[in-house]
RNA sequence: GCCGGAGUGGCGGAAUUGGCAGACGCAGUGGAUUCAAAAUCCACCGAGGCUCACCCCUCAUGAGGGUUCAAGUCCCUCCUCCGGCACCA
């Protein structure tokens, strides 16, 4: 008896059993360590072999678990990271968790519980699911950010930027959030509101750690041009950086209390000098006092006072129409003799301008400045033009009442009242009204007035980046400490290298402080420390680092993740570095990719890591979206509340009346969302993988559908059945199907079939083209299936081996019962023939006059002439009575023959 | 407003350099198998027309124009959707 069940449960399944299958391989590559990859100087590490580093934007342990997003990336990478095994590389395939955030903090707030409980249990959850998926990943490698054998070395990298002058602290507005008791990241609010919980938001400054990323923004810009990356991530990066040439003016004050001062203002345009007209502080600025006379007094502290209540976003968004105040002072034009009547003009304070940017300070040139011109038409200020638009925008933005009219006319207009045009002219033109510069054309007028300004000691060439230094600190307990102690004279100084990591310290309180202090001022009795070089005593710092400090470097703990004495090894950083394939949302387009080249570039110049970049090509996956429907009035349904009537025609289940089909983000309330936990249960890994891949394009955005599920679950059924004889009503059911028993070189046309497939799926991979690799190994079992007994043993395992990458879980099952003892994980990569990638014979289209008239059928490689003879031939009726006036002969293709 | 990206059957999507539009999958229709069903297999499956049996014809890749022997693909104008930035002088 007990032999019989023993038997039975040896007896290998007659059905494709993904829970059966899955399983077991998941065990044995993690039993086997089959994916642990060695470092140069490890036992069992081949010098020999080409390097390959392919990573997944590690995620953050939500309690949520896994959404069906994430195993879109992390499967397209596991392919690759499996095809290029088998294609001989060395795979560096890590993952681990930025497990950090706001969520767990809140929590433990609400409960008590430790942040780092309830980050454990939604790693260990969320692991589960990730190995639940059969990804390849070096589980040995794995990192935490929470982990103080992690977050040790993100405090030393820390240290370094200190030691070189780029951290600092400051007093700077920061986003408070009443409601959390914390500050806010400003990517964390959104219109004023905190992304999370939705509660109102007050800037209010505070003393900041700041990052000095704005030192490396034009190396930040600059090597862009080097990278492999998405080029509207780069457009994005670079408008972050925002780069613009111009040049710096000093305005003399004229008269008053600060007659004398220089004011020095930034333009791009410089060229435009004589037509500014007035200038603008800041409300900010620190000359508004001195140049504010005392009439106007009251008027700009009343405006300065309210600015200040406003938040930035205020400033611009809200602002539809410009607000400012005169101050009652006046400057001089540098470019006028003080005589000239045109050379003083008066100085305003408005919000429009921003103390932030270039020297918050600027001439208005309202002729050539949207901003500028709004501002002049609202305080009835004056409006010189000093650059003549080409005559085509002339032609195409008339005053009302000279439409039609000829371009002299609307030039004498144009220099007589630019303000009735249609627009404003802000691009390049000639320059007129400019004695220094007359009759230049823009580029050029800009070069003369920079070096007549340079030659006087009046202005220089200037280049100014809109990229900030980065907020580097936040009132929270849940992140790393930063390794620092301040003195009782206000200073401060790092911490000994000896005493890294500092740890958080254990607190029963999430609570947060009701003041502006951050929750480590609560624990008092690590705050207070003694500073080992002078013995004096000394206070920790209380903020803590932000989520980004974790994720801006994990890609080189991977290298060396259980190296406890130094981040990483010098050597095996060399052989890894640069990450060859880095994969994930493109919701990370700035902030994150910035970051991290931030850092990277810091630890370059230290000599830390030998690449300037550390991503050579990106890659963004899409979003995974899903259906609901809308009615009449625009209301959105959700999916169980509605039922299909046939061809695209949907209703409610309640009232019969039709709905609209559309798409949207996968939420909660349109019960739309699909857990990838479910979709294993029904299916198995291996169906959940391919789907996704096989969706569409992995960069576009596209929606799941679930009735699509069932046709990639059945595809890897046929792929069963090539190999196994299902059908259980026979004896030899579960075993190798008999022509698979022995050697054979199984059938010429399927082995046409195969190198097709081959080659396809081997050149679809190497542009990332997953879903019509994964159409060709579908066309291929299609075409196996038809008579099943004619495929031969190394066709079937040829075909194991392409279908590996995809759903390596039925390819190892099949592999084993095809009679290998080790895994296919390292088996080479099959070749293909080019020459049986082609049929003997071909259908050639043939039109008359672009038209499909006929088809032919040739040799794959007949000639030009034996083309054309034959393409006459067959359209011999419809060229009747005409004459050929030409013939098109595209070899191979088609052929289209011109009659008149 | 500015900068990107995209619009192809009922649905997801294919289509090397301009060369048969709709691969592959889903859904649908008809049939085989079955006592029946599931599963599986076979056939059909853009719209319209034709003496819808066979052949064949016309139209069709968001709209309109253009280049070309030939346009989903190249050029111009416009519309719609998605993403990013938003007074940065």
């Amino acid at each position: 008896m007990l032999q019989r069940i023993t038997r039975t449960r040896e007896m290998p399944s007659a059905k494709y059993t993904p829970s059966e299958v899955e399983p077991k391989w998941q065990n044995a590559w993690a039993e086997q360590k089959t994916f642990k990859t060695p470092n140069p100087g490890d036992a069992g590490f081949d010098a020999a072999k080409p390097k390959f580093y392919i990573l997944d934007m590690f995620p953050y342990p939500s309690g949520a678990g896994l959404h069906v997003g994430h195993p879109e990336g992390y499967t397209a990478t596991d392919i690759l990271a499996r095809y290029k095994r088998m294609r001989g590389f060395n795979v560096l395939h890590p993952m681990g968790w930025d497990a950090y955030g706001l969520p767990a903090e809140q929590y433990a707030v609400q409960t008590g519980v430790h942040p780092s409980i309830t980050t454990q249990k939604n790693i260990s959850n969320i692991k589960r699911q990730i190995q639940s998926l059969g990804f390849s990943y070096d589980w040995d490698r794995e990192v935490d950010t929470t982990d103080p054998k992690y977050y040790r070395w993100t405090q030393w990298i820390f240290m370094q930027l200190y030691k070189k002058g780029l951290a600092y602290l400051a007093e700077v507005p920061v986003w408070w959030c009443e409601a959390l008791g914390t500050v806010l990241a400003n990517e964390e609010v959104i219109e004023g509101r905190s992304e999370r919980g939705d509660h109102p938001c007050v800037r209010r400054p505070m003393k900041q750690w700041m990052l000095k990323i704005t030192a490396y923004a034009e190396r930040l810009l600059a090597d862009l041009e080097s990278l492999d990356w998405p080029e509207s991530i780069k457009i994005q990066q670079r408008n972050w950086i925002g780069k613009s040439e111009g040049a710096e003016v000093d305005f003399e004050i004229a008269g008053g209390a600060a007659a004398g001062t220089r004011m020095t203002v930034f333009t791009t345009r410089p060229d435009t000098l004589y037509g500014a007209t007035y200038m603008v502080l800041a409300p900010e600025h620190p000359l508004v006092a001195k140049v504010t006379t005392p009439e106007q007094q009251a008027a700009v502290k009343a405006y300065v006072v309210a600015a200040s209540k406003k938040s930035d976003l205020a400033r611009t968004e809200l602002a539809k129409e410009k607000t400012g105040v005169f101050t009652g002072g006046y400057a001089y034009n540098p470019v006028f003799d003080r005589n000239d009547p045109k050379a003083k003009i008066p100085i305003w304070i408005a919000d429009y301008v921003l103390m932030g940017y270039g020297t918050g300070a600027i001439m208005a040139v309202p002729a050539h400045d949207t901003r500028d011109a709004e501002f002049a038409v609202q305080f009835k200020l004056p409006i010189v033009p000093v650059v003549m638009p080409p005559d085509a925008w002339l032609k195409a933005n008339p005053p009302k009442a000279m439409k039609d009219t000829e371009v002299r006319a609307l030039r004498e207009a144009y220099l007589k009242a630019p303000h009735t045009f249609s627009d404003f002219f802000v691009d390049d033109g000639i320059a007129i009204n400019s004695p220094a510069m007359e009759g230049k054309p823009t580029p050029e007028a800009k070069k003369a007035i920079t070096a007549w300004l340079a030659q006087r000691g009046l202005g220089k060439a200037t280049v100014n980046y809109r990229l900030r230094d980065w907020l580097f600190s936040r009132q929270r307990y849940w992140g790393e400490p930063f390794p620092v102690i301040h003195m009782a004279d206000g200073s401060h100084k790092l911490i000994d290298e000896k005493e890294l990591p500092l740890q958080l310290p254990e607190m029963a309180d999430f609570k947060p402080t009701g003041t502006f202090e951050p929750p480590l001022s609560k624990a008092k009795d690590w705050l207070k420390t003694t500073d080992p070089a002078t013995g004096q005593p000394a206070t920790r710092e209380t903020n803590t680092m932000p989520q980004w400090a974790g994720s801006c470097w994990y890609y080189l703990r991977f290298l060396d993740a259980r190296n406890d004495k130094a981040a990483w090894g010098k050597e095996i950083e060399k052989y890894w570095m640069p990450v060859d394939l880095y994969v994930g949302g493109a919701e990370h387009a700035v902030l994150h990719l910035l970051y991290a080249r931030f850092w990277h570039k810091v630890l370059y110049d230290l000599g830390l890591v030998s690449t300037k970049e550390p991503f050579h090509r990106l890659f963004n996956q899409g979003l995974i979206t899903a259906f609901a429907y809308k009615d009449k009035t625009g209301r959105l349904i959700p999916t169980d509340e509605v039922e299909e009537k046939g061809d695209g025609v949907f209703v409610l289940k309640a009232s019969g009346e039709s709905v609209e089909q559309i798409v949207t983000k996968m939420s909660k309330s349109l019960r739309n969302v699909v857990n990838p936990d479910d979709v294993i249960k029904s299916h198995g890994a291996d169906t959940l993988r391919l789907y996704e891949m096989f969706m569409g394009p992995l960069d576009s955005s596209k929606p799941w559908n679930p009735r699509d599920v069932p046709g990639v679950h059945r595809f890897l059924q046929r792929a069963w059945r090539v190999v196994v004889e299902d059908d259980e009503s026979k004896p030899e059911a579960g075993q190798l199907r008999a022509n698979l028993k022995a050697a054979g070189d199984g059938d010429a046309e399927l082995e046409r079939a195969l190198h097709k497939a081959i080659k396809k799926v081997t050149q679809d991979l190497d542009r990332m083209a997953f879903n019509t690799a994964i159409s060709a190994l579908m066309i291929f079992v299609n075409e196996a299936l038809k008579d099943v007994t004619k495929v031969g043993k190394t066709q079937a395992e040829r075909f194991v081996l392409l279908l590996a990458p995809f759903a390596p879980h039925l390819a190892e099952e099949l592999w084993q019962r095809l009679g290998h003892a080790k895994s296919l994980a390292y088996e080479a990569w099959p070749p293909f023939d080019e020459k049986l990638t082609v049929d003997a014979t071909k259908e050639i289209p043939v039109q008359v006059n672009g038209k499909l008239r006929a088809k032919i059928v040739v040799p794959a490689d007949a000639s030009e002439d034996e083309l054309k003879a034959k393409a006459q031939e067959a359209v011999a009726g419809s060229l009747e009575g005409k004459a050929i006036a030409k013939l098109f002969v595209v070899k191979g293709r088609l052929v289209n023959v011109v009659v008149k």
